[in-house]
RNA sequence: GCGCCAGUGGCGGAAUGGUAGACGCGCUGGUCUUAGGAACCAGUGGGCAACCGUGGGGGUUCGAGUCCCUCCUGGCGCACCA
């Protein structure tokens, strides 16, 4: 039996599932459903998302606790899931807030801890002001906090962090061997971890015993350089300004757009340029990034774009090295090597090999390869996450916790106050006696980023009830996920950290395992038309009316105006009710529509045509099946097969749009030749092949037809039924379609031909012009060629 | 600016280099009557035609929606990454 591990990403629970939750649920039950028909061993879990932070302002906003209303979330959507009537593992449940998840995830970080992959340093953090809580990188979208949208300051303080820069490189490489990812999400990833290859250069400060590492791709312009600009956030800098000064220009950079001007204040140190006898100003400069590399460039004008703006407003000389002309300035390109005494004439790579092969002789440099991913910071300043077991002693040290000590549990009597983390005011939680030492110490009081639960919750679904994090042999046997299906929006985020954490549990366990997640699905967003009356209020869809080619607001006959297709939002009011979707439509009529009218991947747009289309089409399938058998000379053995093999390949391909053709035409084909086959092997075979789709009405068949709720085991598929003997063969004159004929497979082209030249069509298109070549592809096409 | 993806009827979308527009929605005409959010039948790329048609222009090929070059448009992602 073979195993197949079909994911869909687990739900935050925020109260109410919507239809973008169903469309990835259907998708997902359909495949495990077809493979649990094809006898594969099929795991196919779900579970909760369910730390973060709607769940305290939840609970400051309704004056309940997080616990309880995640909870009662939770309840409320399983119930709504169930409605789907979803074939999930409901066994293998799991809540990501419950302390038999979080306390495996403690155990995770202490292994992580002990293997060099978990530490804490001071960082200049992002923070969220809104949510008064710090940000990964990955969680900042041009400067604003992913989840509430506010601008992000930057902050120091002391954090936790992943190592996950130790695994840039294999994160990067074995993007390469995820055959079944979206191209699209790989692009993605590789361009967040950003690697990019060059050489590290040493620059002497002059009249000072210290010296500056700058990291360049392009060491082939060094004697380009005529100034040095390191970030405000540079050691250098606080070695050489004071803090007032130092206050004064992070002000002066504060005031202007950063992404428009350039900035930079002179230092009172010189470089010595490291091949020349020449001195190097050094600046302080807004648009050196403290995070990329060290914070530190050298710049050359005639060749970088933002080097040469900086030069021009400081009146910075401006050396070509590479030949161009003036006007080109700044040159970018690749080009001969100029007024480089080492390497004039060389091109670029070569330039590059030359020179850093230099630097590394003369040990002022040497190759170096830098990445743009940085640390993951996983510390949250909120109450409603996993607690990190650390403690802290008076004199400032900490304490990892031992594995005997777990788990750390969150605490429920808490006061949320929404300033800050409530366990900071928790003395009775927090302040403990160390049993080791004997001495007074206090709990860590940040909580894991959610994204840690999420993390490795693939792996705690194979069983959720162990006594420590995970299996090794289950491990090794169920993962990776063989489908995983979801939204896009996780394309870094989640995936990249999941990515991260399989790699590093790898190690720690040695496990067999390199990627969690074999092949990955995104499936589109559902849309919907948006309407606004002419004060700019968003109305719902249903309140809207047409009459006489204008669209009015019932009750009030307002004019309206329809807008464009949008996510489904409730600010824009154009959200559609699952709930009552089922109630009106039913739940195969819902499954079908969710892969209708569109590719899975694609957006998929609401519309009342499209849901009622696929009610009519269960009515349809449902009386087609009631209608009482003929006979018939009908041969439909092998358009049945052809619908099976059909089915199982846009299964397979997530083509499941094509699914739904498919189902049309077969019925259109029964219904136009009147043949009914009741319950006949025939239907049996229509019925599985139904079934991953619309499973409910598929069992009320079958109990009717064959008074049994056993649907059979997925047809084996007779090859010699997809076999066509006759075809409809084209021909063409000169490469274009003249007319078809149909024959048997196999024909004997000289015959063929023959009675081809006798066509009036062919006759007419030929006249009396000279056949020179004849291109017949067996059973394909048949070309005639004229001069 | 860089990267990725896409552009096919009124709309959603089908087409291993080999009959473009499967299938659905919508629309048109008709049938039926348990007057329905129903069902059924016929039609539906453009043009009177020869023919013309897959964003525009080139190319490869007997043959291009599909491959190559180039441009345009749209979406998404990244963006002072040294």
């Amino acid at each position: 039996m073979q195993k197949k591990y079909i994911l869909e990403m687990f739900p935050y629970p925020s109260g109410n599932i919507h239809m973008g939750h169903v469309r990835n649920y259907v998708i997902g039950d359909i495949c495990a459903r077809y493979h649990k028909l094809k006898g594969d061993e099929v795991i196919h879990p779900m579970g909760w998302d369910a730390f973060g932070l709607p769940a305290e302002n939840a609970a400051i906003q309704f004056n309940t606790h997080p616990q309880d209303w995640t909870l009662s979330n939770i309840k409320n959507m399983k119930s709504q899931l169930k409605k789907l009537e979803l074939d999930l593992d409901w066994d293998k449940e799991l809540a990501t807030c419950k302390d038999n998840y979080y306390q495996y995830q403690q155990e995770l970080f202490i292994d992580l801890y002990e293997a060099g992959l978990a530490y804490k340093k001071d960082a200049v953090v992002n923070w969220d002001p809104e949510d008064q809580t710090v940000l990964a990188n990955e969680q900042v979208i041009d400067g604003k906090g992913w989840r509430t949208g506010a601008n992000v300051e930057q902050k120091v303080l002391s954090q936790w962090f992943f190592k996950i820069t130790n695994y840039a490189e294999e994160l990067l490489n074995d993007l390469d061997e995820l055959e079944l990812w979206p191209e699209k999400v790989k692009t993605m990833q590789r361009n967040w971890i950003g690697k990019s290859t060059g050489a590290e250069i040493k620059f002497k400060i002059l009249s000072q015993d210290d010296q500056l590492n700058i990291f360049t791709t392009r060491p082939d312009t060094i004697y380009g350089a005529t100034f040095i600009a390191l970030s405000i956030n540079h050691r250098l800098v606080s070695k050489f300004v004071n803090n007032k000064e130092i206050d004064d220009i992070k002000k002066s950079f504060a005031e202007i757009d950063n992404e428009k001007e350039k900035k930079g204040y002179l230092m009172n140190i010189k470089c010595k340029h490291p091949l020349l006898d020449k001195e190097i100003p050094v600046y302080i400069a807004n648009f050196v990034l403290d995070n990329y590399g060290e914070g530190a460039i050298f710049g050359c004008p005639a060749h970088d774009e933002r080097d040469y703006d900086f030069a021009k407003k400081y009146n910075i000389p401006i050396i070509k090295v590479i030949e161009c002309e003036d006007k080109d300035l700044p040159f970018t390109e690749d080009g001969v090597v100029i007024n480089s005494p080492l390497l004039n004439g060389l091109k670029k790579t070569e330039a590059i090999q030359k020179i850093t092969n230099y630097f590394e002789k003369k040990k002022i440099g040497n190759r170096s390869i830098n990445y743009k991913l940085r640390d993951w910071g996983v510390s949250r300043q909120r109450y409603w996450g996993c607690p990190i077991p650390v403690i802290y002693y008076e004199d400032g040290t900490f304490r990892v916790l031992e594995k005997s000590e777990l788990p750390v549990l969150l605490p429920y009597d808490v006061s949320l106050n929404g300033k800050g983390n409530a366990l900071l005011n928790q003395d009775s939680w927090r302040k403990i006696l160390c049993p080791k030492t004997n001495k007074i110490a206090f709990r860590e009081t940040d909580t894991f980023d959610t994204f840690v639960d999420s993390s490795w919750y693939y792996i705690r679904f194979l069983d959720n009830k162990l006594d420590k994090p995970f299996d090794k042999k289950q491990v090794n046997k169920y993962l990776p996920v063989d489908k995983y299906i979801g939204g896009i929006e996780h394309a870094i985020l989640h995936l990249l950290y999941s990515r991260f954490f399989m790699k590093a549990l790898r190690d720690i366990y040695n496990l067999n395992i390199n990627e969690p997640f074999k092949q990955l699905f995104t499936q589109g967003m559902i849309t919907h038309k948006t309407y606004k009356t002419v004060n700019d209020e968003w109305i719902m869809p249903r309140e809207v009316y047409l009459n006489e080619g204008k669209l009015f607001r019932e009750k009030t006959n307002e004019i309206v105006m329809e807008g464009p297709s949008e996510k489904m939002s409730k600010s824009k009011k154009n959200v559609i009710e699952p709930d009552e979707i089922l109630e009106n439509y039913g739940i195969d009529a819902t499954r079908f529509f969710m892969i209708s009218d569109s590719p899975p991947d694609r957006e998929l747009e609401w519309t009342d045509e499209g849901i009622q289309g696929s009610k009519n089409l269960i009515r349809r399938i449902d009386k087609y099946f009631k209608k009482s058998r003929t006979d018939t000379k009908h041969d439909t053995n092998k358009m049945i097969e052809k619908f099976v093999f059909n089915i199982e390949k846009n299964i397979l391909n997530f083509s499941l749009n094509k699914c739904v053709a498919d189902i049309y035409t077969l019925f259109n084909y029964l219904e136009k030749e009147k043949i009914y086959l009741q319950n006949s092997d025939l239907s049996k075979k229509i019925l599985v092949c139904l079934y991953p789709i619309i499973p409910s009405m598929v069992l009320n068949l079958y109990m009717d037809l064959f008074n049994s709720k056993n649907i059979e085991k997925w047809p084996e598929i007779n090859k010699e039924l997809l076999i066509e003997t006759r075809i409809n063969l084209p021909i063409q004159v000169q490469g274009k379609l003249i007319t078809t004929i149909n024959t048997e497979k196999g024909y004997i082209e000289n015959e063929i031909l023959n009675s081809i030249y006798k066509l009036d069509k062919v006759k007419n298109k030929i006249q009396n012009r000279k056949v020179i070549k004849v291109i017949n592809v067996q059973d394909k096409i048949i070309n005639i060629i004229v001069d």
